[in-house]
DNA sequence: TTAGGGTTAG
């Protein structure tokens, strides 16, 4: 048998539809091995259209045929995945009388990449009661899950867990993702004891750490981190210079985030959005708003988070006008304000009590859906109050808290 | 077979 193309996955659509028998009969004469290389074929085939129904048609043909092997379902659980399908490829799964780590891994990870973390987390508590030990890719992901849902004695569990099978400092994948837990949990000792026992430190676990500490409100422990980390030969790249900058801001500590600006253009990462982002915001913290606004002219496309950042700088540097200026052009430009964005404005209205503009923006808070968000509700009231209308900041603050 | 970690706006 040769190796199918292209157009033998059309073929089979053919043959499945109208003459099934026929194929079934002459495919089973054919080896095994040929039939593990027919199959492999037409699912890589199946990764290059990413369609599901393909995956779907040489599924059905798999089982017609009786050729169901362990390594030949894994491949299908994979290319469904790739097809953007979780569901069809947890069926799959599930159908599968063995399984191998590798598909454990890539179902959990698809779920917690997919902002499924409870199924992830599910998943891999089903696996440990199957007897199968997590490995260094499981552990590298399902600590960011138990995060996102706020589990931190499940997190502990299965921290106790790497502990025992070796995995927590011998992989920096693990340990890196131990400390970006902690972190989220707000426990920065729990993750600077994790950081301590690692040999081989890498760029991404100390930018866990300087994120955690600079998010905890501890800005000077997390630029010494920065320090330790640039004293031992270890470069920064666009996630730190983006975290880095933040904290320099937060400290308004010009000379090193005029510092860490110069280590940016050096490493070449001055173009990165969030690097650009990171410095408008710097500047502004430190007072400069006028390099905050030439750094946002170099803005080819601004998004939504690079605009938000320019209004609140100007809001926090007094220039409320000009911030509603660019929140309007914002709004031209069909950006979707957010909460971030609409809070700011709501601020700027605040302070220059423009209670008509500050209806306008009432109205967009409720057409984005953020009617019970709190930032926009704190805002508005805030908004209604300064204005004199404590009517109107008396029912937000009602349906705030109804 | 082939799977993994950290950024930017209150």
């Amino acid at each position: 048998m040769t190796v199918p193309r292209r157009s033998q996955l059309n073929h089979l659509k053919y043959l499945t539809s109208t003459a099934q028998s026929c194929f079934d009969a002459a495919f089973k004469n054919t080896r095994l091995t040929e039939a593990s290389q027919f199959y492999s074929s037409l699912i890589q085939q199946c990764l290059h259209t990413r369609s599901l129904l393909d995956v779907g048609i040489v599924q059905t043909h798999m089982i017609k045929s009786g050729y169901i092997h362990l390594h030949i379902g894994n491949k299908l659980i994979d290319a469904s995945l790739k097809c953007g399908s979780i569901s069809y490829a947890r069926k799959l799964f599930d159908e599968l009388p063995n399984r191998h780590i590798v598909m454990w891994n890539s179902m959990i990870s698809s779920y917690i990449s997919h902002k499924k973390s409870k199924e992830g987390i599910g998943l891999y508590e089903r696996m440990v009661l199957d007897g199968v030990y997590p490995d260094e890719y499981t552990f590298s992901c399902v600590f960011k899950a138990f995060s996102n849902l706020g589990l931190i004695n499940e997190g502990r569990r299965a921290h106790g867990l790497s502990v025992v099978l070796g995995l927590e400092v011998s992989n920096v994948f693990v340990s890196s993702a131990l400390v970006d837990m902690y972190a989220k949990f707000g426990r920065m000792k729990d993750a600077r004891l994790v950081s301590n026992r690692v040999v081989d430190k890498d760029v991404v676990l100390f930018t866990a750490l300087i994120v955690g500490y600079s998010q905890q409100g501890d800005d000077g422990e997390a630029l010494e981190v920065f320090g330790n980390m640039i004293n031992q030969g270890i470069k920064a790249n666009e996630y730190t210079f983006a975290s880095i900058l933040i904290t320099c801001g937060n400290l308004e500590d010009l000379t090193n985030g005029k510092l860490v600006h110069g280590l940016v253009i050096k490493s070449g990462y001055e173009p990165a959005v969030a690097s650009q982002t990171s410095l408008l915001t710097m500047y502004a913290r430190c007072g400069l708003i006028d390099d905050s606004l030439r750094i946002f002219k170099r803005f080819p496309n601004p998004n939504h988070i690079t605009w938000t950042s320019l209004i609140v700088g100007l809001v926090r540097n007094g220039r409320e006008e000009l911030a509603l200026t660019k929140f309007r052009k914002m709004i031209c430009k069909s950006i979707v304000p957010n909460s971030f964005t609409l809070s700011s404005a709501l601020q700027a209205c605040s302070n220059l009590a423009m209670i008509d503009e500050g209806k306008q923006i009432h109205a967009m808070v409720t057409k984005f859906g953020l009617g019970r968000d709190v930032y926009a509700g704190a805002a508005l009231v805030n908004m209604y109050g300064k204005c004199g209308s404590t009517e109107m900041a008396r029912s937000v603050f009602d349906a705030l808290i109804d």
